[in-house]
RNA sequence: GCCGCAGUGGUGGAAUAGGCAGACACAAGGGACUUAAAAUCCCUCGGUAGCAAUAUCGUGCCGGUUCAAGUCCGGCCUGCGGCACCA
């Protein structure tokens, strides 16, 4: 009776209608309930969308879909994160402008995701690319700067000495450049920085409020590396004090030689007292020309160099000790000094071997541990020793007594520190958001002002970041020259560009209010939508993107642009696909997998089916060109439904458990992000319709219902076919708990824990009549006979243990 | 080194208040239909022994708790991801 199924024709059929109807824009009524759905918007590169991309798309579109279905005013947006360096490369080697690059890989990237059926709201597409969007980035950057969160400093860089480039962190690659494998140098130049350390605690504890999966949490807390630990004022014999920052307060009798970083100010000031200041020079210069790569990457072997006619006193106890630079110690942390207790530090101990430092227990461990041998680090099991007043504490209270020793006698305090590190905001690169300010002589950084946004990016000849490492803005005299806001003066723009994270730190903001053409978006939008329920990204971006996203809601929290205090309630992470042979996916491989010949291939709702199916949504996944026809399959055993309709406007009373229990199986999988199981529920469920030899009405329409989010264009046919309404304008089909059992059920009978039987009971069925009855089974007797049963376990609908001895 | 996650058939994976291991698929083998192929439908499908009923072993390894362990506890091994001289 039916056609075959056309899945060409019928998804075209259903875009079209979607497009035509509006049916997915999100509703300005504010009186409903809202959802906010949101997925990472892709960079538009120019491979166009990778197999990869649907996977969370199509698991948020899912949620989206129910959501509507239950009566939600649903907001599912989509845009393009499109400034970045792949559109700067190509531009340069293509002599095309990036402009023109990225707007023909976004229209690519519409029409492949279009062809997915995906129910975004392309009316609140945004671009970060768009001035009108990147007005507001500025914008966001201006508040900051005027509130003392945007500064300037002297920063080491990435520097490819062959490319003569700055480069990101991200291309350089095992300490050399990504693109032509030269070397890479640390190299000192002025950066804009945002400071983000000043919300550190807050970005700490506020994670306590959301509802993100516990690995996440934890690499955000990793990630902001909150220590707690005391500065301890030592004095040097050049008379001034140097201040160390530890952890380990408690083993300050212990410290027997100190060590500065290469960078520390205090070599500087200390020159003319320094008797070996050419060999200390030395050394400093050999540390900065070492990568940062380099400085991690050898951290077996310990070098550095002892200062001669400085020494430092430890504050405890008078002793003058040592003081060493080394570039085992970072400026950027704590004070850029350290106090060094070899028998407590591993790092501390290497160093002492290496220099022939004496080495003082002060925590006796329980073990035979000699500290001259290996540093003793646990601090749960340690006693103090050799510590005078402290003697016989355990480390926990060493260490609030000796802070109250410091404190008391003016030589130090308790102190906090985080991992975290100010974030550096400039990149020397065209493609990107110019940095709205200006340098005047007189007047120092001055903010453009707020009416002369967006500041737009200028023309260039070329897009290659000059000789010197400037960004290519710095060879056009035009956009430098300028006049001063403040003082009407010649001054000078900033020609660095805002790094790729900008555009995306706020950008679930904007969709709320994407033409807003007055503010970033109206505070009743932000009030109705913020914040996003749920947010789902890949495992690459928990890092970074969740951090700066979330400092800069926080921010804009404090100047009330938002209301509240998170912008995410929810955060889970997906897995990637991988090649057929388990490897990533890649050109060079030759393992890659096209989606639009997937969707020629088999059509788009079995591509999202086969995603969701294809294992753990939170794992990676191999792709398997066989596994995929089993989803068509199952499609096409849907569709062949069809001609076997008959009436009914019930359930079914063979099948009215299973549709009860697969309508809570699927509602509740679709939540906590089981679409494997969710489609193995309807399967089975597909299988026991087809045993019956036909579907009636009313389980037919649940059926489509259910598999709707999943499938949607094909299920829309069939429904408007069958029952000539559209789907999409129904109801989430509902269950009953009390109907989801059977009356019935198989129960195990174990003898020692051991299966002997099985046998068929009613549903909380008297505890003793089954006892009596499983004992006297065939099977369960033979296997009692001649033993005593001295314990009965009785799970009710589970099994019957007996324990015989 | 630190933090997190994982290890189950030929394959992807199911199974969490501890209670039938292998749901649902894929692949493979056999059969039906067909002139044939594709598609579709039916059967088998963890190992070993057996014609079979059945027995027995089996969730990375070693031990423990329990009537009962993939699941809980202790100790390892392996793989993946992230961070990494952060004092």
């Amino acid at each position: 009776m039916n056609e075959k199924y056309d899945y060409t024709a019928i998804e075209k059929k259903w875009q079209k209608y979607w497009d035509e109807h509006n049916t997915f824009r999100a509703g300005t009524d504010y009186s409903k309930p809202k959802f906010y759905a949101l997925v990472e918007f892709p960079y538009p590169s120019g491979q166009g969308l990778h197999i990869g991309h649907p996977r969370p798309y199509t698991a948020m579109d899912i949620v989206s879909r129910k959501r509507r279905l239950e009566g939600y005013n649903v907001l599912f947006p989509m845009g393009w994160d499109a400034f970045g360096l792949p559109t700067e490369n190509y531009a340069i080697k293509n002599k095309i402008h990036p402009a023109i690059v990225t707007e023909k890989n976004i229209a690519h990237f519409k029409e492949q995701l279009k062809m997915l059926g995906l129910s975004f709201d392309w009316e609140r597409e945004v671009n970060t690319t768009d001035p009108d969007y990147y007005k507001w980035t500025q914008w966001i950057f201006l508040q900051m700067f005027k509130k003392g969160l945007a500064y300037k400093k002297e920063m080491a860089v990435n520097w490819c000495t062959s490319c003569k480039v700055v480069l990101a962190n991200e291309e350089v690659v095992g300490g050399c450049c990504e693109r032509c494998g030269g070397e890479v140098v640390r190299k000192v130049k002025s950066q804009w920085m945002l400071k983000i350390t000043e919300y550190a605690q807050r970005l700490l504890d506020d994670l306590s409020e959301v509802n993100y999966l516990d690995k996440i949490k934890s690499t955000q807390v990793n990630w902001i590396g909150r220590s707690t630990g005391a500065e301890v004022d030592f004095t040097s014999t050049a008379g001034d004090i140097l201040t160390v920052y530890t952890t380990r307060p408690d083993t300050l009798f212990g410290a027997t030689y100190m060590v500065i970083a290469p960078e520390h100010p205090y070599i500087e000031k200390w020159a003319d007292k320094l008797e070996n200041l050419d060999e200390i020079k030395e050394y400093q210069e050999k540390a900065a020309r070492k990568s940062d790569f380099d400085r991690t990457e050898m951290n077996k072997e310990k070098s550095g160099v002892m200062l001669k006619g400085v020494r430092g006193i430890n504050p405890v106890n008078g002793k003058e000790i040592p003081i060493f630079i080394s570039d085992y110690v970072l400026m950027s942390y704590g004070t850029g000094a350290i106090m060094a207790v070899p028998a407590h530090d591993e790092r501390d101990h290497d160093f002492a071997e290496l220099f022939n430092l004496p080495i003082i227990e002060v925590v006796k461990g329980k073990g035979d541990i000699d500290v001259q041998k290996e540093a003793f680090t646990d601090c749960a099991t340690g006693v103090l020793v050799n510590s005078d007043f402290l003697n016989g504490l355990s480390v926990e209270d060493a260490k609030v007594k000796i802070k109250e020793w410091l404190e008391e006698n003016g030589k130090g305090k308790s102190k906090v520190n985080f991992k975290l590190r100010d974030w550096v905001f400039s990149r020397q690169r065209y493609w990107g958001e110019p940095i709205p300010i200006v340098h005047c002589d007189k007047c120092g950084y001055v903010a453009v002002p707020e009416s002369e946004l967006p500041l737009t990016l200028p023309d260039v000849e070329s897009y290659m970041p000059t000789d010197n490492g400037e960004s290519p803005l710095a060879t056009l005299d035009s956009f430098i020259n300028t006049t001063c806001p403040h003082c009407g003066g010649p001054a000078k723009r900033e020609t660095d560009t805002m790094p790729q994270w900008a555009g995306s730190s706020w950008y679930f903001l904007r969709y709320c209010d994407p033409k807003n053409e007055n503010e970033l978006a109206s505070k009743e939008a932000l009030d109705y939508w913020m914040p996003v329920d749920w947010y789902n990204g890949g495992m690459e971006h928990t890092t970074l993107h969740l951090l700066y996203s979330r400092f800069w809601h926080k921010f804009l929290n404090d100047i009330d642009v938002t209301t509240t205090k998170e912008p995410y309630m929810k955060r889970t992470s997906h897995g990637m696909i991988l090649g057929e042979d388990g490897q990533k996916m890649s050109k060079s491989r030759g393992n890659v997998i096209n989606p639009d010949d997937v969707v020629r291939d088999y059509g788009a709702d079995t591509l999202r089916l086969y995603e969701m199916f294809i294992g753990d949504f939170e794992k990676t996944a191999p792709w398997s060109p066989s596994s995929i026809k089993g989803c068509k399959r199952f499609l096409d055993r849907v569709w062949s439904l069809q001609d076997n309709i008959i009436d009914g406007s019930e359930y079914r009373s063979q099948l009215a458990a299973s549709f009860h229990k697969t309508i809570k199986k699927v509602s509740e999988d679709i939540e906590s992000l089981k679409f494997n199981t969710a489609i193995a529920a309807m399967m089975s469920l597909l299988n026991e319709i087809t045993a019956e030899g036909s579907v009636n009405r009313a389980e037919f329409r649940t059926l489509l219902i259910l598999l709707n989010p999943f499938a949607p264009h094909m299920t829309e046919e069939m429904f408007e076919s069958n029952f000539g309404e559209i789907l999409n304008e129904q109801e989430w089909v509902k269950y009953d708990e009390s109907l989801c059992v059977e009356n019935t059920v198989e129960i195990v009978v174990q003898v020692n824990g051991k299966i002997k039987s099985r046998m068929t009971v009613s549903v909380d069925g008297n505890k003793d009549e089954i006892l009596e009855a499983a004992m006297k089974d065939e099977k369960v007797s033979e296997a009692i006979s001649g033993k005593s049963v001295i314990k009965q376990i009785y799970v009710p609908n589970k099994l019957v243990n007996f324990v015989a001895k």
